[in-house]
DNA sequence: TTAATTCCTAGTAGTTTAGTCGGATTTCAT
DNA sequence: ATGAAATCCGACTAAACTACTAGGAATTAA
């Protein structure tokens, strides 16, 4: 029940870029990698699913970068999150409409399926409503009060 | 962010004990293992920590099985969960009351942690209030309208 | 006495995680 | 034109975790 540091690093990758977006100016992965201390390597292989999904592009050669390819009030958590994670089920067997197809003949027992369907509803309640923008707004909330 | 077989195999058990804890009788792994299509040496190793958490209590020979050590009504399942899955915390560096010690000088981009609080305070709210007792009768609910 | 059960420990194949590494390609600035 | 800085791409890997299997000792009801 952990999310990976797939997940949490491409997440406030994701919020970098977007903090820096007001400027013109693209985010280098190197820099990225710097302020959160992470590895750059590892994290070109984050960003690459997140550029496929659409809601980065790059641009490459010397001074180049990341910059958000659509505004962040369009980005959900939600997407960011599934696209590393896969889909966030807490178990496999769901479908997301609170059915259960794991064909067990006994599935008398599957009284769990309810939980972890709530478990995912209050999930997706979070996650499907928040945008990268409320994040981005909280950093700078932060850092205008901080600093 | 997947509930493992430990934690789904474990919960359908101790439902199962549950269930049969009605009749004097206790319920042997076997029999469990058999309805629910599982490998009994796994559920084993499952119940060991069930056991040692004082949920439920084992008569050992032949005839022997497991039975419930408390009442239903007290168990919550993020008790169970917790014993087999861990803290449920969404990410390490929480410690439940909304702090973070990922030990970051630049935890400005920490915002992210607040996500993970309203997840994980979600995920609360939903099994520390659900008890073992709930399930029992959702079990008995499906079984006499189907049956 | 025997069969059925819990108890205990060790091993293990496969998958996932969290990276590292090397090199090709593109582009800005000088 | 050249070099430095960046993205891009694919392969590799150590360590941990998952989901078991296996074997045998101890216990107890019939």
């Amino acid at each position: 029940m952990k999310v990976s540091t797939k997940g949490r690093y491409g997440l406030s990758a994701m919020i970098d870029i977007a903090v820096h977006h007001g400027n013109t100016k693209c985010t280098s992965l190197k820099s990225i990698a710097n302020r959160q201390g992470i590895s750059e390597n590892y994290l070109e292989q984050i960003v690459a699913p997140l550029k496929k999904a659409g809601f980065i592009k790059s641009i490459r050669g010397s001074y180049g970068g990341y910059t958000l390819n659509k505004n962040a009030n369009e980005i959900y958590i939600g997407e960011i999150l599934r696209v590393l994670e896969g889909t966030m089920y807490p178990v496999e067997c769901l479908d997301g409409s609170g059915n259960c197809y794991c064909g067990d003949s006994n599935c008398d027992l599957c009284v769990t399926k309810s939980i972890w369907n709530k478990i995912y509803k209050s999930l997706s309640d979070i996650i499907d409503t928040i945008t990268l923008q409320d994040l981005v707004d909280d950093y700078n909330k932060i850092n205008n009060i901080n600093n």
